[in-house]
DNA sequence: CTGAAAGCGCTTACAG
DNA sequence: CTGAAAGCGCTTACAG
């Protein structure tokens, strides 16, 4: 800036009034700036301006893992609002691995971004604390946090699986098995009390050999529809407590040959496509990514926390039962 | 770090020593000022150290959409290479758009990236011209840039295709039709080239009425097919340029009960799971984003651009014929 | 409308 | 092993 300024005889201030657009600039000196500026392929430096304001125009978005379709859909509408406000997005993969989780947030928080949306991986994030205070405004999607109070913003877990299990119900089904990510993720145990809530309101005695609560992999998958298709009164229908437990569902129906009425939670791509199509309760992860990045630029907008500011949120995003075919199969 | 100074009772340059992990510091020295980091809750400003240091350890990623899975999966890699390296990465979408491309690449300059991995969406990039020279490294991922010269991945679109359209000659058809993406496009071009080739090889006349070039939607696939299917020889295969076309030429082809031998340029999910299976030749955007990563680190370790630096290379990464069921269907 | 001075929070280069 | 001074490239606050 200093160069562009000797090169176009004026101060160095001037140069920055034209570089951030302020109006009142001689228009001589501003397209003498601007001259400069294109012959010397000035660029201003982000890094010296973010020191000066403290506001580094970016956000910092954590997600389980860039590549899985739910996170990348979210990721986009992150995007898009962020850019609505000039503003970039850092972004990085957890892995489900709480240190590393931790790891990128600090490390987030150190490139002072301007607040954070986190899919929580680990279970505590007591550390973030102390980055709270200081200002930085963290917004949670898809699981709430841990042992903090902090907006979130979540699908209707519980409503959706019970909806999932109605219209099982409604097609006639009495014995409903289920197969759940392992217990300790948020988003499975809700789903699990949907699927226990609408067995209940039926008068359906909920039984522990047509659930499965374990990490989604074909072995596990396997064993859980030997389980629930092997005893003296096998399930007739199922419902699938996420995306790659349904697809390792169908991998494992479509080798035995066996047909099952069945409900995915959370919609792929191709379903429609399937013979039958694939009945999902489905999530909407652009809503949830937009909610949360809303929320935040209304938090970073907001200002200082601490007692004045308003109190944490938490959003609940419904879902839509898409009936394709393979929910609507009748009981035998 | 003053702060921290003060509390501990040292000096800056100490705490700055003790933050940057130096060796050479005195044992109680180092407790006390990483007792007082603790309670002040001392975060390194990232913003500061790269003003001095001239480096921002984060590099800028340019794709066209970040939902989209074949990116998704791009992304994820390039995220995983620079992990190792202790890089953030800056992520956004140019949304196929010019000068949205422009706008995200000269914003990630501007925050002084290390360097910058694009997938072009515009045809010119000589705007970048001026900031590879000021030592920002560039690579080009899935298309080559315009105008310029640099290091870009791609897949290899011809062989592909070939490989795609032997599969198919190879299972006895003669007529085969091929629907891709707008001729404006790289990798549509390449692709359909690849085509041609395979044609020519066999002894088969290009036929204008077998080919669609077009921007994938449900109405310009549905009047393809009927040009393909309609006329008084209609084609018996199908080479679906991307995953896009094949995706809605299966839609079409569910809702008109049509078989046709099908092979699709890039997987899609659950390809395997439909009936018949979909042959694809796969594309590895994984490999992609890794090699892209690779030299793109390579290129920021070896320094100042200029004659002294190695050229501009290309690399080709391979595809993989999979075959599922929709490509071995024979010809009538 | 224009500019000179101070300072954001670090690291670099140097002295002890 | 430790520290004082200068400076990275901007913006802020102020004076004219």
């Amino acid at each position: 800036m200093k160069d562009v300024a000797a090169a176009a005889g004026v101060s160095l201030k001037t140069v920055s009034r034209v570089v951030n657009g302020e109006s009142n600039v001689n228009d001589d000196l501003r397209s003498a700036v601007l001259e400069s500026i294109a012959q010397l392929g000035f660029r201003r430096n982000a890094s010296a301006r973010e020191l000066r304001q403290g506001r580094s125009g970016t956000i910092g978005l954590l997600l389980e893992d860039v590549a899985d379709p739910f996170y990348s859909i979210l990721s986009r509408a992150v995007e898009d609002v962020a850019r609505e406000h000039g503003t970039m997005v850092f972004a990085g993969s957890s892995a489900e691995d709480a240190d590393r989780e931790r790891d990128l947030a600090l490390a987030f928080c150190e490139r002072r971004v301007d607040g954070l949306i986190i899919v929580p991986a680990g279970s505590s994030h007591s550390y973030l604390l102390p980055e709270m205070q200081a200002g930085i405004p963290v917004v949670f999607v898809d699981r709430p946090p841990g042992d903090i109070e902090a907006d979130v913003i979540l699908t209707d877990n519980r409503g959706g699986s019970r909806r999932g299990v109605e219209h099982l119900l409604a097609h006639g089904h009495r014995r409903i098995g289920f197969i759940g990510d392992a217990p300790e993720i948020y988003t499975a145990g809700e789903r699990l009390r949907g699927y226990r809530e609408a067995l209940e309101s039926a008068g359906i005695a909920f039984a522990d050999e047509l659930v499965t609560q374990a990490p989604p992999s074909a072995a596990s998958t396997a064993e859980a529809l030997d389980r629930l298709l092997g005893g003296p009164s096998p399930a007739t229908a199922l419902l699938c407590g996420n995306s790659r437990t349904t697809v390792s569902v169908l991998r494992e129906l479509a080798r035995r040959s066996t047909r099952l009425a069945l409900v995915g939670f959370d919609d792929v791509e191709l379903g429609d496509l399937l013979q039958p199509g694939l009945t999902v309760v489905a999530q909407d992860p652009g809503a949830m990514g937009a909610a949360a990045a809303r929320l935040l630029f209304q938090r970073i907008a907001g200002g200082s926390p601490g007692p004045t500011a308003a109190p944490p949120q938490t959003v609940t995003i419904g879902t839509r039962l898409i009936p394709r075919g393979s929910g609507e199969l009748a009981a035998p």
